[in-house]
DNA sequence: ACATTATTTGACTAATCAGTCTAATTTCAG
DNA sequence: CTGAAATTAGACTGATTAGTCAAATAATGT
């Protein structure tokens, strides 16, 4: 073996999904990526069948950061509306981190490339929404011990309610992404979220009573 | 004049419209837009400048479209609640059509085109922010009559739980795109809106109750 | 009818694209 | 130390890209 050929995978990896995220998939090339990573174009492709593979293990790599993160956030040692709280600010820390080192709101990546790639290539979309899944499932956790605690009401649909928070964290990292501004997610995303399941500052007086 | 001025302009625009909702910005060229719009590429380069610029054209032409539906869904002379009711049931229309036309759930079209090229075109980017701006107005200027009405808590900052409706819709529309799947927003985007209002069924009993 | 202007045509360019290929180099196992 | 395997280098290909251009054609105003 030549160097470093962990090094150069990785190099591969990490620089790509900066500069898909940042930008997009259409819009950065094979070439600049190698570029970018001080790589020639044939170690690329000793390494990656094609751009789509590597931007498939772009994504691997994220979510497998990502599932460190919220193994540690959505413990259920933890009250179930820290949960909630704790994955709103470490979206928030996430997204600050990566508007100062790429110069501007990124957003989610894997929503990014699903919203471009979705009816272009199935293989990734196919793996996006397992992601979106397993995402799901520990929203629909938290909502569970929730409901255990008498915290929410017990008639709610959980995977619908998951859903809707689902919907809401990706629309305002959508918003965010465009308008290049992360002051909704840093001063309101928690709340939205505990409003959404029924937790605002109002009804949770309400909540209270009732437990 | 040659043949029909008007109508290669706007047969240009609307193949576009499709071809980039469907896809996305980067996957879609120019030659492909000409070829399935049956248009030679000196036509193309005749009406437009380039392809950003139909890009843009292209948003006028959806935004131009989505104004008239939503001065008649959003009138002040319907009721506040039937006006979100009403806008959930147009959303679902609208993607159900293009679903069946294009043969994939396609999402907001400004949306997909904003996240694709937010950082890249500041020229899409300022006027999507501005068309979000719009969308807003409609939003808060129901928040301000449901507060008129008493039907919801008069604490409310409209500008921000307007900005939280609007995310909900975006991150449904995208994650629709994304699973190819209308049936959350069929279901239960309708109900999502009034959650977050604080308008759901459980939470109207309540608020009724305060009238 | 005539001059002017708007539109259409389609070949053309230069750049860039993803991906290939062969030879050189480096690492590691025995 | 040696041979095989992994990695790297970088020139190359053919297709595709956005965009140009000059000549042909059609419509319009007078």
């Amino acid at each position: 073996m030549a160097k470093s050929a962990i090094g150069t995978r990785e190099k591969l990896i990490t620089t790509a999904t900066d500069l898909i995220w940042r930008d997009s998939y259409g819009a950065v090339s094979v070439d600049e990526i190698c570029k970018q990573a001080g790589v020639q174009k044939g170690s690329f492709y000793h390494f990656f069948p094609s751009k789509a593979d590597l931007a498939l293990s772009s994504m691997e790599w994220c979510i497998e950061e990502a599932i460190v993160q919220y193994d540690e956030i959505f413990s259920p040692r933890r009250n179930p509306i820290e949960r909630f709280t704790l994955l709103a600010d470490l979206i928030y820390e996430k997204q600050k981190e990566k508007q100062l080192e790429l110069g501007h709101v990124c957003g989610c990546p894997l929503m990014t490339l699903g919203s471009e790639l979705a009816g272009k290539d199935p293989e990734i979309a196919r793996r996006i929404r397992e992601i979106c899944n397993l995402k799901l499932a520990y929203y629909e956790s938290v909502l569970r011990d929730m409901i255990a605690d008498g915290v929410i009401d017990r008639q709610i649909n959980i995977e619908i309610k998951a859903e809707e928070i689902f919907a809401l964290i990706v629309g305002q990292l959508l918003l965010a992404r465009i308008k290049n501004d992360l002051s909704f997610i840093k001063n309101d995303l928690k709340r939205a979220i505990l409003d959404l399941v029924g937790l605002s500052q109002n009804q949770m007086v309400k909540n209270k009573s009732l437990v």
